[in-house]
RNA sequence: GGGAGCAUAGCUCAGCUGGGAGAGCACUUGCCUUACAAGCAAGGGGUCACAGGUUCGAGCCCUGUUGUUCCCACCA
């Protein structure tokens, strides 16, 4: 295959083939090893329903460069893949789809003919997405891949109920829930979306009882919720109202007498300073109204329509009744006046209704006891956020938490696993289905209807899947906590911090030990892609055409932990250009490979060192950077070393070599040239898993796979700082002598000899070819420190040497001094500032040692080199 | 009302524990130099939002200001 590798990559050709390689060798399956460390990390489930989009591929990306380099470091890595039910998604998209095909409602069908539909379209499309995750080259053990709703992980749910129901946190009970009108459910407060429209403040007057002519003004944004009012609260502190107190007035439209009571809760300061009590569509009208004895009447139903408490409104959908009630108050001169009124509305955050806060009877997680342990875990640091910055948001939140609403009026999920007696009333909570109440022993017990939250299954994901609750389960033993959980922000409440308090709750530990946060990939103007917007960019498609590793790379590339990224498609463009430039430097290096080991030579060159004294460097900070999750700036090193260091040095200085005769010198080149290709192709594979094991398998190697390969370590011998920076001086003085030859248009064509004096001859001894390779020089001479013939002779200096080339018939000499003069200006500045710290006894005596040496150190050369141009300058007079 | 993020080259963004301002794209110039024109070489371009402070030294730490984005919160 050497020599018919395609001049460009393809990864579309490759990608594929590879997969199929690794999945059929078994190098995803995470194994229990004694002898090795467990590294797990879990999958946020996609849904069912589930596309592949942007946010998903960066996601998987993340975890799977962690998932890579920790099995490469050498421990038993375990990554564990899933879907999630999600329930009111999956069961909106199959009612959608069976309205638009058949014209029929769920109902129409029955729960359990639905439930089959349902199942059928999980059958037929929850695997979507797999295929797609794989294509992103996600290394997942898939023979674990868990479903929410697999018998494992309801038994799960079922355990985690009644456990919990066993120890009085979770109750059942009449409360204010917010309700999609639209999804007919109740949610909870996660799942509400908060956005702020312009509203309207509507004055209503109710007349006081037995006082004509005399009114109460309520302010109110949802007239039609005065339907139900029960009471009209003030504060006891308001001196205005005072007398009120304990008087009635009359509900207009309804003509119902209602109280006028006290409650600290009125704000005296907001609009009237008198509130409308609608207990049963107000969360604090509830609780007034609980204070207060006030009566809850309910006006809407489940789909939002005014019932029949509404009196002649009955039957009108809830905003076409607040126009009737609105004008008919106006009619009866009731209407005070209209303010506009900007407020925050809550919104359904699957379908964007308006939530309608509603009274009624659902299940509820007593929160109190479970926020405790969650946030202990976290204070004290036994799970990390990175960034560290999330550690508040979390703390935040579970400091203030409500108790949580998980019953939802769907059928597509883990009916609640618990059945009330007809007989008694007493509830029966059961893991396994009862055959009688267990308190009257009567057969007439009937189960719950409602399913649970979504998020309650997936609330239990880091253990459910490791088949937890057999606490005998090898695999919860062995690699249950889990590690590192990868997520976006916009999901820590819902999922990250109830997977923690069930993690301590259930298991008794945290579920894992670092929460690694990352942000939203959004479209090229900084917007969120969204389907509604059209702006999405397909990761399917970028992958296609710019091959995964692109993508991968784009994703990851020059982006912070928690930080949006924006997606631009020219930068797929430029990380595909990386690949291409991967496989040309392997095509190279390939080409006329005679070698068959891998393994570094005995002796090596100047430029060797330097590539391995480099190459550790990298090493090592990768492999820092790595493990502070600074993946970003990771993948970056990686890219300059194989870009800057690897390609546009190291590979044309080994040239002299490959193309000499020295058969010797050929096979030393060929050497470290495959040995730091390999070692860095490891360093790249966790970021660009396909090419480099492509390349890999090509390369003289041991062993099957680079996926299974170890992660390289720095050999400590390689960090030779002399051989590096001689090396340095040599590409320094390189890149003068281009320099000057390309502002001064010289063509390669013309060669000049080139004299070098310096007072460390022996640095450039051995640069001669590099120089005559890379600088166009016809000739090198090495001279010890005094040259007398320099006139006319100009090319360049560095600190270690000055450099004379014959160049005068074709430099613009006039040209040539500006430049230096402006450069000796410039570096005489610098000098200056630099002396001035340097006679800072603060600095000399407060500074680090190293600091100050080094610049001492960068004082001295630019001395030299300043003094070189003025020689030069003088030369040229 | 509370909390957080961001402000660095024309654009998009890196910049780890304070010590000589970086990358990609775009731009200018010259090169088809036998791995790569999806390339090579050279180059232009920045008062690191503003004002103070700490420090021998601040893009980085502290305070404030401005602009901007986001999250949370039961003011009808």
């Amino acid at each position: 295959m050497k020599k018919e590798l395609p001049k460009v990559y393809e990864p579309q050709e490759v990608e594929g083939r590879i997969y199929e390689m690794w999945e059929k060798n078994g190098c995803f399956a995470g194994h229990r090893d004694p002898d090795k460390k467990p590294f797990t990390i879990v999958m946020p489930p996609p849904n069912v329903t589930g596309q592949l989009h942007m946010g998903h591929a960066m996601d998987c990306t993340l975890q799977d460069i962690l998932i890579r380099f920790k099995r490469m470091q050498g421990y038993a890595a375990l990554w564990v893949p899933g879907t999630d039910h999600a329930g009111i998604a999956t069961q909106i998209k199959v009612e959608e789809e069976l309205r638009k095909k058949e014209g029929l409602s769920r109902h129409d069908l029955g729960r359990e003919k639905f439930l089959e539909r349902v199942w059928d379209w999980k059958h037929q499309y929850g695997n979507r997405i797999v295929a797609q995750q794989k294509k992103m080259g996600a290394s997942c053990d898939w023979d674990r891949s868990r479903f929410t709703m697999d018998e494992g992980l309801s038994k799960a749910v079922r355990h985690v109920f009644v456990s919990l129901y066993k120890k009085g946190l979770i109750y059942k009970g009449s409360r204010i829930v917010n309700w999609c009108p639209h999804c007919v459910t109740a949610l909870s407060d996660a799942e509400v979306e908060y956005q702020d429209k312009p509203g309207h403040l509507w004055h209503l007057r109710y007349p006081i009882v037995g006082e004509e002519g005399r009114y109460v003004i309520v302010a109110t944004t949802r007239p039609e919720t005065m339907l139900g009012d029960t009471g009209v609260a003030v504060n006891p502190n308001d001196e205005r109202y005072k007398d009120l107190i304990g008087k009635k007035c009359l509900l207009p439209l309804v003509n119902r007498e209602i109280p006028i009571v006290a409650d600290e809760y009125v704000d005296m300061e907001f609009g009237t300073g008198c509130v409308k009590m609608t207990p049963a569509h107000d969360p604090n009208d509830f609780e007034v109204g609980l204070r207060c004895n006030l009566e809850s009447i309910r006006v809407l139903d489940d789909h939002g329509v005014v019932n029949e408490n509404g009196g002649k409104y009955q039957g009108l959908e809830r905003y076409e009744a607040r126009k009737a009630i609105v004008a008919d108050l106006d009619a009866l001169g009731l209407l005070e006046k209209i303010e506009d009124h900007q407020h925050n509305v809550g919104t359904c955050y699957r379908c964007g209704t308006d939530v309608e806060p509603i009274i009624s009877a659902q299940w509820f997680v007593k929160m109190g006891p479970l926020a405790e342990e969650a946030l202990r875990v976290v204070k004290e640091g036994e799970t990390k956020f990175v960034p560290e910055r999330f550690t508040k948001t979390y703390t935040n939140w579970m400091e203030n938490v409500h108790d949580w609403c998980i019953s939802r009026q769907l059928w597509w999920g883990h009916q609640i696993p618990a059945w009330t007696c007809s007989e008694c009333g007493h509830i029966t909570v059961s893991e396994t289905a009862p055959t009688e109440c267990e308190h009257c022993h009567s057969k007439h017990i009937t189960q719950e209807e409602d399913v649970l939250d979504t998020w309650f299954s997936s609330a239990l994901w880091p253990f459910s899947t490791l088949g937890w609750p057999d606490e005998n389960s090898e695999d919860f033993k062995y690699f249950y906590p889990t590690d590192v959980l990868v997520t976006g922000y916009d999901i820590i409440f819902f999922w990250v911090a109830r997977m923690i308090f069930s993690g301590c709750a259930h298991t008794g530990k945290p579920p894992f030990h670092t929460v690694f946060i990352h942000g939203l990939v959004r479209d090229d103007k900084g917007r969120k892609m969204s389907k509604s917007l059209g702006n999405g960019i397909d990761p399917l498609e970028m992958a296609e055409k710019y091959g995964a590793d692109a993508l991968r790379f784009n994703l990851i590339t020059g982006n912070s932990p928690g930080n949006d990224m924006r997606f631009y498609v020219e930068k797929c463009e430029a990380m595909r250009n990386f690949a291409n430039k991967i496989w040309n430097a392997s095509r190279f290096v390939m080409m006329n490979l005679t070698i068959t080991e891998n393994k570094l030579p005995e002796t090596l060159e100047p430029e060797d060192k330097w590539i391995l004294c480099r190459l550790g460097e990298v090493i090592n900070e990768v492999t820092e950077n790595m493990e502070a999750y600074e993946l970003g700036v990771a993948s970056a090193k990686v890219y300059d070393f194989i870009w800057s260091d690897y390609c546009d040095w190291y590979i044309e200085l080994t040239k002299a070599r490959l193309q000499g005769e020295n058969k010797a010198a050929k096979v030393q080149a060929q050497q470290v040239l495959v040995y730091v290709l390999t070692e860095t192709l490891k360093l790249l594979h966790p970021f660009m898993p396909f090419i480099t094991e492509e390349i890999w398998q090509a390369l003289p190697h041991e062993g099957d796979f680079l996926m299974l390969q170890s992660w390289p370590k720095a050999d400590p011998a390689w960090s030779d700082v002399e051989a590096k920076e001689s090396m340095e001086a040599v590409m320094d003085v390189i890149r003068a002598i281009r320099a000057r030859r390309s502002e001064m248009n010289v063509p390669p064509s013309k060669k000049a000899a080139l004299t070098i004096v310096t007072n460390q001859p022996g640095i450039f001894a051995s640069g001669e070819a590099h120089l005559k390779r890379l600088a166009w020089c016809s000739a090198v001479t090495v001279q010890q420190e005094d040259l007398t013939d320099t006139a006319g002779m100009v090319c360049d200096i560095t600190h270690m040497a000055k450099l004379y080339m014959p160049l005068a018939e074709l430099v613009d000499l006039a040209k040539e001094k500006a430049r230096l003069e402006k450069d000796l200006g410039k570096k005489q500045g610098e000098l200056k500032g630099l002396e001035g710290k340097l006679s800072n006894p603060g600095f000399l005596n407060k500074a680090p040692e190293h600091v100050v040496a080094a610049e001492k150190d960068r004082a001295e050369k630019l001395k030299v080199l300043i003094e070189k141009i003025q020689e030069q300058l003088s030369a040229m007079q």
